[in-house]
DNA sequence: AATAAGAATGATATGTTGTATCATGCGCCC
DNA sequence: GGGCGCATGATACAACATATCATTCTTATT
């Protein structure tokens, strides 16, 4: 990702947060912009250690989970249940769909990658739930996987 | 449950475990009945507690994460990752079929049912998964919920 | 510009979940 | 009954997360 195309992001991140009467103040950003960059999702802790890298300056891990939060109630950062790691979401750019997330995760580089969950596959979990006297309230399904450029070294 | 089916159970899992070189010791089955008579999945730190009052003596939290990675290996017990807690397999006393757990959590009750998904859905997300560059590996589901139960009482 | 109100962040403590490691007990086989 | 291996106990600590109160920064209003 290029710095033209990151600052489209946060400035449309910007945007999102503005509507909801929320600030995306400088140390806000700057989480943000570091799950941005990163290859894989990150932990609180590792976002703490990166963000004292990256800004030369640290921040307790207390206002890390504080400005998380803030992230993902405004549907700008996902928290992955199965890692307790942090991603951007991935469709800050383009209008925020606000579908639900579903996440692939490579057990062997841990590269996240968030896509779409099908309309028809989110109506057969909803039937088959419903049979089994539940119903659907969320379903954010992070499912283990192996990128094919791990497939391929592991040859 | 009665203690019919519970002993029908743990006779079951005894042979499971003998299968497999294991054995299924006497604390090895307290803590796998407080899971099977327990209405919600617990974790490591309530299976303490619940075991010190069911039994008159207590174990060390390290031994109930033994006991459960035991029972884990052994199929007779799963982990839930969105909570992190631990609910004894459904399918014990019948052939106990290794399919792929999926799980129903109820957001109200905290009650979790095990249900299979169909092979038409796997598939499907076998697919998707495919298409996104990834392998699936490994998809235990944890489904957030209402039980119809809690639906009714929140009318 | 002064100031008051509220939002954001810092600092500290503590709770929860989980692993590492070494010691002890206990059953089983020869 | 002596030794081997599995099971459990005890202790320490690492990783993840929340609670609470203090401080600083923004912003609106005068």
């Amino acid at each position: 990702m290029n710095k033209q195309q990151l600052s489209r992001i946060t400035s449309k991140a910007r945007d999102i947060c503005a509507r909801s009467g929320g600030r995306l103040t400088e140390k806000r950003q700057r989480v943000l912009e570091i799950l941005l960059l990163s290859d894989t999702p990150l932990s609180a802790y590792e976002l703490t250690d990166a963000y004292g890298r990256a800004c030369e300056e640290s921040m307790p891990t207390m206002s890390v989970y504080r400005i998380l939060k803030f992230l993902e109630d405004e549907h700008l950062v996902h928290k992955l249940n199965s890692t307790n790691k942090y991603v951007a979401c991935a469709h800050i750019a383009r209008g925020h769909a606000h579908e639900i997330p579903q996440f692939l995760i490579c057990g062997k580089c841990q590269s996240a990658k968030e896509i779409a969950i099908p309309t028809s596959i989110v109506d057969d979990l909803g039937k088959l739930v419903g049979k089994a006297g539940y119903t659907l309230m969320n379903s954010q399904l992070e499912l283990q996987c192996l990128c094919d450029q791990c497939s391929v070294g592991a040859s």
